[in-house]
DNA sequence: AGCCCTCGCGTAAACGGTTACTTCACGTTC
DNA sequence: GAACGTGAAGTAACCGTTTACGCGAGGGCT
């Protein structure tokens, strides 16, 4: 039904040879024949089959994007990232995201299996050992902020420890005297190390404090409840990201704690609802747009060259310390306005 | 290299006919045979070429989404919603966002064409006539958020107008004399329909007052300083958006106005800020995710059935009035712990 | 003049599945 | 017992590209 290759070569009065080496200038067509192929091509309004292309070819120009299940901002920020990467280099973009455990996980790969030249893995199931047993054909792959290191896989993330470190000093610097750690999951690569960079952030001599934590808002305040109450009390909390700041920022208020002349709590992030609290959250921005778009890059690259050596292991994007009045160093109140956030 | 069809073939003793029909259920194959068959696969690891698959019956099991530069929790509740509802319906799902005008829109169309089997199209430049252009080869198609309607289309939507209808009468309800209008950019049907849905919510009599607006945060600061001092002050603002009634409060608390003692504001589509910011904010809820499910719905059925009447050709979401304290009417403060707001 | 290289183009063989025919064996039915 | 329907399986055509190979023409070189 759609036209062919066959019906532009017949109107071309050309084979089909001629015109794919026309429409794709893989090799040397006279410069008269070569319009007559593209004038025809318009005509018929000829689309290649993309199935039929790749059959042989063996390319799709498409990549996979393997997410866990990610909620807002961050979400769509690393997609944005990814995308126009992507459109900058013609690769199409396949995602897969929002899967609970390992066994959907692995699902959702071996589907994307064949439909993808490379894959994007960023999944807290992706160890070492799931990605050997799930990515067949020895699909190009790079790991999105992972612990784990795999041989041949590029992987990319964001400096959680020299991040936490910086936060930790700046609290420091501003003369608290009891900072406080609010940890993420147990098992979560990101969260150990914004732990251990706090720890590497405490002056010698100051005790730590850490408080058991989990990413989620409930868990910071839950946190929060016993940080109010605890015997010395610290003057200070980090929490390892904005919304267990944010649950444990309403715990210390709701005990009558004043933040930050009392206590001082900060956040990690810099999600947007971060500017907008009572008092704004001081933070660490984490370029997510850029770490995907780089992660996208590094993948196109060993897609163009496949034999070549990777060049680059592991890339850390640099994090940035956002001051705001949570921390008491910050601007008193919220900002006039504020300047880039889009709308919608 | 990978292994084909005709590896299990000759590895089960039997042809690659009955090798297609032991995979895919297609034909009578005897039970042992069939044994045999999925044995061999499974010892050669096989996975059936997709390309070669989809040349053949001319389907991809992919749809497209064709987004606009969506920004933050719109975006990925929506892609959520999609994603969850195609991974039920084991269709892949490959999105193109990001493009800022109708020529990169089309030129993403025109990419995808060939790559799915049907397309969710919510773009603001995505006029009837360009899809008519643009849209190849009667792809199936449903349109999201679109005022427009195209023959042989469905559209998926959320009740703009009974939402702001609904907000407006419990602002006259709770006893707001003056209510105000910040609009949403004059070409954008939804904003229309909202303030369309402004004006029916008036009370017989009521003056209407309808401020410029983009449903940026710079629009709502900037309408809300002419808000404030303008001769009879509204007692209340309605923003087309939530982002333009953030701006809208920044600008009313720097005049010296208290909300909502002195002036409600209230806004729409319950972004995650919106419930904590100071006062926290009344505004109606838009069931994103639900939107994109039913549209891909729609969508799967079509393509199951191609040549059945469509049976919905407009589908209208319901919206949820949220009263929070912004308004005058809700809870004093914030809630204790909200219930459900995911981590990271 | 003979040779070789390059350009310009056509022919046909892949690529790896699905499926329309076909064949064969076996009951069933009149 | 002939006709017939049906289950089980094989043969090969087909989907629409890309590309290896072949061939003729023309030009530069020895």
């Amino acid at each position: 039904m759609p036209t062919t290759i066959r019906d532009v070569a017949s109107a071309a009065g050309v084979s089909v040879a001629t015109v794919s080496r026309a429409l794709n200038g893989t090799a040397f067509v006279e410069p008269g024949t070569r319009q007559r192929v593209l004038d025809a091509a318009q005509a018929l309004r000829f689309t290649p089959s993309v199935a039929a292309r790749s059959l042989i070819t063996r390319r799709t120009d498409t990549i996979g994007a393997l997410l866990p299940d990610l909620h807002g901002e961050y979400f769509s920020e690393l997609i944005r990232g990814i995308d126009q990467a992507a459109r900058a280099r013609g690769l199409h973009l396949l995602v897969s995201s929002s899967h609970g455990d390992a066994t959907e996980a692995a699902a959702a790969l071996r589907a994307m299996n064949g439909r993808v030249d490379g894959l994007l893995v960023m999944s807290p199931h992706a160890d070492a050992a799931f990605l050997q047993n799930n990515l067949h054909n020895n699909l190009p792959a790079v790991l999105i902020n992972t612990g784990i290191e795999l041989p041949g896989h590029a992987r990319f993330g964001v400096d959680n420890f020299g991040g936490a470190r910086t936060m930790t000093r700046h609290l420091v610097a501003s003369g608290r005297k009891r900072v406080a750690f609010i940890g993420g999951p147990a098992d979560n690569d990101e969260a150990l190390l914004r732990l251990a960079g706090y720890r590497a952030g405490l002056k010698p001599g100051m005790r730590e404090a850490v408080f058991e934590g989990n990413f989620s808002e409930e868990a910071g305040w839950a946190a929060g409840r016993r940080i109010a109450q605890s015997k010395p009390r610290p003057d200070a909390v980090f929490a390892a990201n904005d919304m267990t700041a944010l649950g444990c920022l309403a715990a210390l208020r709701e005990a009558g704690l004043r933040v930050p002349e009392d206590v001082a709590v900060v956040g990690f992030d810099d999600i947007p609802i971060a500017r907008y609290v009572t008092p704004a959250l001081t933070t660490i921005r984490v370029p997510i747009a850029a770490l995907g778009a780089a992660a996208l890059e590094s993948l196109a690259r060993t897609l163009e060259s496949p034999h070549s050596p990777q060049l680059v292991h592991t890339v850390v994007m640099p994090v940035e310390l956002v001051v705001r009045s949570s921390c008491g160093a910050g601007p008193p109140a919220r900002p006039a306005m504020p300047n880039n956030l889009p709308a919608h």
